[in-house]
DNA sequence: GATGAATGAGTGTTCATTCAT
DNA sequence: AATGAATGAACACTCATTCAT
């Protein structure tokens, strides 16, 4: 009726303050609808239910994350099989890869308030394992990698809830960031630490010192 | 009933179940009662409210392997002060803490269904963020820890937002495995290259490579 | 759109499979809109209300109905009087109406859609209770029959409630084929052993045997 | 709390009205529990959802009557099996059952407002088909008379479709009377000529005259 | 002719909790 | 030590209907 457009981002504004302070399950649709100073039919207008409400603010954030995520690791790939030719077995370099991980941060946080949704408050969605995907495509990775480090140095393969769990903390760490620091400015400083840290734990494992 | 204390525990079993199953927030009391074979009016005689029966579950395991954490950060603070005199500051060696390290897993292994209810199952109860204790004291001891490093090397002091890190990613090992490898034996194979991984990070972070 | 009416039409198709399948009460105008593809307000620029639409299916063919057998009682009542002058009194015929049955029957199931919303899918309808209008009806015309035969009998009249559930049972014979015999041809078969059956309770009911 | 039982009691009563005056799916609990006097929440502690309130009022009485027409047929089965080895085979008498069906009908009666809410008032719970159990059962009975009559007349056997139907008549005649005829003497005083009737068409269809 | 937006009252159901007995 | 009864607020969701455009 009034304002084109305007009640449902009232709505979705509403929703999503409402989904950050108290989480999916808790959050009241109730709640949400006065805030946003319209009745409850008007959000099933706008949505299909709860979780439709819910995954109109995150659901995009999410596919981009994800298409970063995927598109970034093929290409690390073919960057670490090209450098395999070139050198000799013994010094696979890992990528302290600064430039990668700073334009994550920089979608990260310009997502901030959805990824902190999808993060911390979706439990009880559809959405509350979503972090276990990004987890698994940089598993699948890893593996590779891994695999490619063991022949060329002649060890065994990896054991692989040892890669699982490396490709989680991986994927924590940017979890870690956005519920724990605020600003991106304080992110992007912090940031090349834990890197080093993270490439540091990969240089031991495989024996490289 | 007949013997005392059995519906008390008839209750507390069944509770169990209930919050494994369901977490903190979706488990019913009235399926809890039901399942335990007793009225909602004896939980009420037994605990004070819905979060109390949550507590009588999780806190006294939580309060031991505080202590444990608390008494073995003692312990190595102390192996550590006297490493740093008897050594050349150049070559501080981190202990791989094996040993320590399976006894935690072992008492964490004991207390399987417990940890998992204040890791995986209590958001929405005053445990939601019990993990963040365990952080904290871990932050402590690691926050000195890196003083006498960087004291030592004559490194300026690493910034608080990392050790925060490094310490959540410590626990969060732990927590990983508890969350992802059912049994302790296969817990016990991945622990040493977890080990490994970790302390890599802090020699790479402190530059000793 | 396009084509005038067209629009109308797809809803009272819609109209009909949705109120077929969960009857007056049950359908959701929602879901009749969003089969026909159109929106609500579509609907009440064609129809007053839900029970408008429902009257757009089933009115017409009620009114016809209704002027069938009101004529083919008019005229089976004039046919009733000739008989009596022409014949004694003793030997009175119920007309086996084969013929007028048979044409009955042909009519209900060209409406066999909307015979079935009218008989079984119209509760919370103003159609409810359409079939009662048939019975009264047929109880009239019975009305003056039986009197006629218990003039000619020396019997004392038959009990209004007796007749009224005669008018009943008839009317639903009809009503039960079309709900339980899906096909014309075998609902045709069926007929002449109803109707024999029909015509057997009146002989013995007046006592011609 | 208060005087025990009260409260279920006027909550069936109050149901009772509700489910009488609107109709199964049209009643609304909430109206129930004002004119209870109860809150909702005492609704649920006796009753588990709205079908179960409606099942308390109408199981017992509809088990009732279940167990007396199986109870019924079985001796009137077993009565025309010695009344066959008896007589000639031409001679079979229908049994105006006057005795059996002022039976039913007192006890028909005696439930008056459970029998309502059975035929009239049950749409969409799971009782809205009770009838046809009704049906099924006298149409077993049914069938194996027909089978008796036809192998003793030399005729064919009668259609399934017709034995159904005149199952549907016979039931169909006890609910007339019960939505019609609000008092017993009444529906008394016109049951035999219903009976009369129903016999009459029996003898017709097998061509006793 | 038809849309898109919105209303507001209503639904059955579940919840943790209380308390007299 | 425990029961059985009851509260009352909250929940997500659906409904027929309206109306400016």
């Amino acid at each position: 009726m009034q304002n084109e457009k305007e009640t449902k981002e009232k709505l979705m504004k509403s929703a999503k303050a409402e989904f950050m302070e108290k989480g999916y399950m808790s959050a009241s649709l109730r709640t949400i609808c006065k805030k946003a100073g319209v009745t409850t039919g008007a959000l099933y207008f706008f949505f299909k239910d709860k979780e439709d409400l819910f995954a109109s603010l995150v659901q995009e954030p999410l596919d981009k994350m994800m298409k970063i995520i995927t598109d970034h690791y093929e290409s690390e790939t073919d960057h670490i099989f090209e450098h395999i030719k070139d050198s000799d077995s013994e010094n696979i370099e890992f990528a302290d890869d600064f430039v990668a991980s700073s334009k994550a941060i920089k979608l990260l946080y310009s997502y901030y308030d959805e990824m902190i949704l999808l993060i911390a408050k979706s439990q009880g969605s559809r959405f509350e394992n979503s972090m276990d995907k990004f987890v698994s495509i940089t598993e699948k990775h890893y593996t590779k990698i891994s695999e490619i480090i063991c022949t060329n140095k002649n060890m065994p393969n990896m054991d692989a809830n040892v890669i699982h769990w490396i490709s989680h903390v991986h994927i924590e760490a940017f979890a870690y960031l956005l519920t724990h620091v605020k600003s991106e400015d304080e992110a992007e400083k912090i940031l090349p630490h834990i890197i080093k840290y993270l490439t540091g734990g990969w240089y031991r494992l495989y024996d490289f010192f």
